[in-house]
DNA sequence: CCCCCCCC
């Protein structure tokens, strides 16, 4: 990679407003942002990148949060190439014009390099100056890109001379009008929705001041009143979604009244001007930092029929049920998994309200564990899993009585085989095949070991805590990384008799003899045994990884594996095995000692593996924080 | 600005 390969004089035209351009650029700074001051509620990390296009660099990049996972698996680091593919320009401060670029999306051409050029920092007066009007539509259109670039930096007085005014985000997000639109387009009306201009659910945010999303209402909201120490209001809230995003809004009072009955579920709508604030994580799972509140002048338009078909109907964010071990009590979350069994409706006295509710259990399972899931009222008599059916809960809310359990409220939205998920299809087979008469570890049986919150340790306090020795097993989280992986024995050759699971051996004339089912079969099975090492700061340890984590580590099946063995493809399956190598995972192990003759050694079996989620991590500590009893000072 | 959502 040479220097000229990166997009020369990029960060300027993005700062002049042009930021159609999918520029590669090079990271040369990266610094995390005070939690603190960015968003309160979530607590997750914000980055801030410094940009270098080969010749300048320009520091006040933030990275969008939902592209912080590649930092955090150290896919995007110093030096690292970037091809930007979603920008925004920001008004930091009015006053002074200082800009910043957001960067909502972008991929990792090549994660480790050396520095390119001897770029220098743009002047403070180029960026300030550079989104003024008069200029800006210039730069945008006529000017060719070369041009912008060799103009540098001898330009910059001509700009300052040329316009005084400091650009403005108002400015800068009004697209290329004349005067009198550009006017009316400030005044109150349904002139604010611009639907030529659209912004994605996931870059809105509080500092943004004009936006329109085009959005599909996926759910909505009964409106109910409440009364509290300012008196008593009304409010219903519905979920948003576009293809980039979700969002959850509310309405109070006179707008709950007006807006209530303009939004139907399931169709598309223009929306512009609504406030934005930090997400409650205790109350919305949704996948947005932020959530709106529509207030006195947001404007709504119905989409054209047929407008909006692009526009997903719903988006999921999926955990699996053994995740629900660890989830803060009285949070929400998205569920999928078939209904193994229902239980009949039954009628329970409130204790409180001694009111008559009506509710219905239903055990739904996924590959690794079942939960009792409780319906109440109008869900509990309208759910029929008699067929067994594939569920998905959209915002279902985690109790912990007698282990864990799910419990629908209100806003949780039920589906039954959502199509917008492999995993309905995914699920399907494997309960049919399989599913169905597996006796999978319940989490909602408080007795069940195998449900007990598994706990953090190191590699190290795993030994010296004598972990995995006692009668029953133990379960630990461990954050490591991979270190080697056993590619030779990777995968075995299986009995093709379901259940059976034995290796079988092969006779060299196409045949292959199961020793446990005493049979000669033409076919087999690949299956994955991963013999593996995983290694934290304070020691390493030896693993033993089967199907469904093998899988989810190296990406593909053992079937695919299997094959490339087969065709000596050692390339691939170096890449497979590398690529899983590299970065940190929580890893769930089952700890159980094993008795060979004389010897007792303790098994480490991997139940369950799972990218690190730092943002989720960080929400969790939020949830604990607030469950603790306040401070006094 | 709500944030209740029930029982063992």
């Amino acid at each position: 990679m040479t220097s000229q390969q990166l997009a020369t004089g990029a960060l300027l035209r993005y700062l002049h407003g042009n930021t159609e351009e999918k520029a590669i650029l090079q990271v040369v700074g990266i610094k995390t942002i005070d939690s603190k001051t960015d968003d309160p509620s979530t607590g997750t990390k914000r980055y801030r990148l410094m940009l270098s296009d080969g010749k300048s660099t320009f520091s006040s990049c933030m990275l969008g949060t939902q592209m912080n996972h590649l930092i955090d698996n150290r896919s995007l680091k110093e030096n690292s190439i970037i091809r930007i593919q979603r920008v925004m320009m920001n008004t930091i401060d009015k006053q002074s014009g200082r800009v910043m670029l957001m960067i909502y999306e972008l991929e990792v051409v090549e994660s480790d390099c050396e520095r390119i050029g001897d770029p220098v920092a743009l002047p403070l007066s180029d960026i300030i100056n550079s989104g003024s009007s008069s200029n800006r539509s210039e730069t945008a259109s006529n000017i060719p890109a070369s041009a912008t670039t060799a103009a540098l930096p001898s330009t910059t007085n001509v700009i300052r001379q040329g316009s005084k005014a400091l650009p403005t985000l108002d400015d800068r997000n009004t697209p290329k009008k004349t005067t009198s639109e550009s006017t009316r387009a400030t005044s109150k009306g349904n002139n604010a929705i611009d639907k030529e201009r659209i912004t994605n659910i996931d870059t809105l945010n509080p500092y943004m001041n004009k936006w329109t999303i085009k959005a599909r209402v996926s759910s909505k909201t009964q409106i109910r009143t409440y009364e509290n120490a300012r008196g008593p209001g009304k409010l219903f809230s519905c979920d948003l979604v576009d293809q980039s995003g979700e969002i959850r809004a509310t309405a109070f009072n006179v707008e709950c009244d007006k807006i209530y009955p303009l939004l139907e579920v399931g169709k598309v709508y223009y929306i512009a001007r609504a406030s934005l604030k930090p997400v409650n994580r205790q109350y919305n799972a949704l996948n947005n930092d932020y959530e709106m509140t529509f207030n006195y002048d947001t404007c709504i338009e119905a989409c054209d029929a047929g407008e909006g078909d692009n526009i997903p109907q719903i988006q999921f964010n999926f955990i699996p049920i053994s995740e629900v071990a660890n989830r803060a009590a009285n949070s929400v979350c998205d569920i999928i998994g078939v209904v193994k069994s229902t239980s009949d409706m039954q009628t329970i006295m409130g204790k409180t309200s001694q009111k008559e509710f009506h509710k219905r259990d239903i055990l739904l399972v996924d590959e690794n564990a079942s939960i009792t899931a409780t319906l109440w009222a109008k869900q509990a008599e309208e759910f029929d899993g008699s067929s067994h059916p594939v569920i998905a809960f959209k915002g279902i809310k985690v109790g912990d009585y007698n282990g864990r359990t799910l419990s629908s409220v209100n806003s949780t939205l039920i589906c039954q085989d959502p199509p917008e998920t492999s995993r309905t299809t995914e699920l399907r087979v494997w309960f049919d095949r399989e599913g169905k008469t597996m006796d999978l570890p319940d989490l909602s049986k408080g007795s069940d070991v195998a449900n007990r919150q598994a706990l953090f340790k190191t590699l190290a306090q795993i030994t010296a805590e004598g972990l995995g020795l006692g009668d029953k097993p133990d379960y630990i989280n461990v954050k490591a990384l991979l270190t080697i992986i056993k590619k030779d024995s990777a995968v075995y050759m299986m009995c093709p008799e379901r259940g059976c699971g034995k290796k079988v051996v092969d006779e060299n004339n196409g045949t292959y003899r199961c020793e446990k089912c005493n049979k000669i079969y033409t076919n087999f099975e690949w299956a994955y045994m991963l013999s593996a090492e995983i290694s934290d700061v304070t020691g390493s340890q030896w693993i033993n990884i089967f199907r469904h984590e093998a899988e989810a580590l190296l990406g593909i099946s053992a079937d695919e594996f299997g094959n490339y063995r087969m065709n000596q493809n050692e390339s691939i399956i170096d890449n497979v095995v590398n690529k899983a190598m590299k970065h940190e995972r929580i890893f769930k192990l089952r700890a159980k000692v094993d008795q060979f003759n004389e010897e007792r050694k303790v098994r480490f079996t991997c139940t369950h593996v799972s990218d690190v989620d730092w943002a989720f991590n960080a929400r969790r500590l939020i949830d604990e924080i607030k469950q603790m009893e306040p401070m006094s000072l």
